[in-house]
DNA sequence: GGCTTATGCGCAG
DNA sequence: TGCGCCTAAGCCA
């Protein structure tokens, strides 16, 4: 579920297996072979996530930058990798650990113009430390745009994709469709303390949960809105509501979210 | 086993 | 605005 906080996640997860290491690469799809051939027999030096990015920094000032977008996966494991089978991306491996990546929308090299480039063009990101909300609000204050689609452009805010944009417009009970502009600030400030917080909690449990329920959490118990058209709103009961913005699905109550 | 759907995003038009 | 990417889970039979 790659929102920003499976990308951090992803890091963590990966630092272990190859910072400090020289890593093997191999695209066996062939899609990426010529960069896999460039960065192969490297020592992996520090791995990066910022908003859904990642990059994989090498010496020599390279990088192996990976989006995952909607169907992007990594699998890993430790001492024999599988039979490569089906469209394999990459495969990685350094001592024990291999890493294989299927799908992703984005696999390439970077050079550090690259990765500055990418870094330049994306908003503050919730899951950095030192990040702040302060470059977000500058931007969606000045914006007649939908809150809702303000979310989720990753030039506002790095890291927010369609689940947490519809559990945090929930939980600030704020309509998706209160220009940016017309959000006071208040709610600016608590939404992103939220997010913030929201976005910890599923780094550090590899999902997204957002109703409280306690672990171990079923399925149906962790979202308010998210998937949940046409059922009851878990506060007031109104059927929850779902509509297409900016091509994607949004949900909301229309009843508790309410523009100011 | 087949069909639908999706957490993203760049591109054509 | 709609399509294409390219994968896997969830659902149905």
């Amino acid at each position: 579920m790659p929102e920003g906080h499976t990308i951090h996640r992803l890091a963590r997860d990966h630092r272990p297996l190859l910072v400090g290491r020289v890593v093997s690469l191999a695209s066996p799809q062939g899609k990426f072979a010529d960069g896999a051939a460039l960065l192969s027999g490297r020592t992996c030096t520090r791995i990066e996530p910022y908003g859904k990015h990642l990059w994989y920094l090498f010496e020599g000032d390279l990088s192996l930058h990976v989006h995952l977008g909607l169907y992007g996966k990594w699998a890993v494991g430790a001492a024999a990798p599988p039979e490569v089978r089906g469209q394999l991306r990459l495969r990685m491996t350094a001592g024990d650990a291999w890493l294989d990546l299927r799908g992703p929308t984005a696999c390439e090299v970077h050079t550090r113009a690259d990765h500055k480039a990418v870094l330049a063009r994306l908003g503050p990101d919730p899951l950095r430390r030192t990040d702040d909300g302060e470059l977000a609000w500058q931007r969606l204050s000045r914006s007649r745009t939908s809150i809702g689609q303000l979310l989720m452009d990753q030039t506002v805010l790095a890291g927010v994709g369609n689940v947490y944009r519809a559990e945090l417009l929930f939980r600030a009970r704020l309509s998706p469709f209160t220009p940016g502009r017309d959000v006071p600030r208040e709610t600016w400030d608590a939404m992103w303390a939220d997010l913030r917080a929201l976005m910890r909690n599923g780094v550090k449990t590899n999902r997204i949960v957002t109703t409280g329920a306690r672990a171990p959490v079923r399925r149906e118990d962790a979202h308010y809105v998210y998937r949940r058209a046409g059922q009851p709103c878990r506060l007031c009961g109104t059927e929850v509501r779902t509509e297409l913005m900016a091509g994607r699905n949004l949900f909301w109550c229309p009843t508790e979210q309410l523009e100011p």
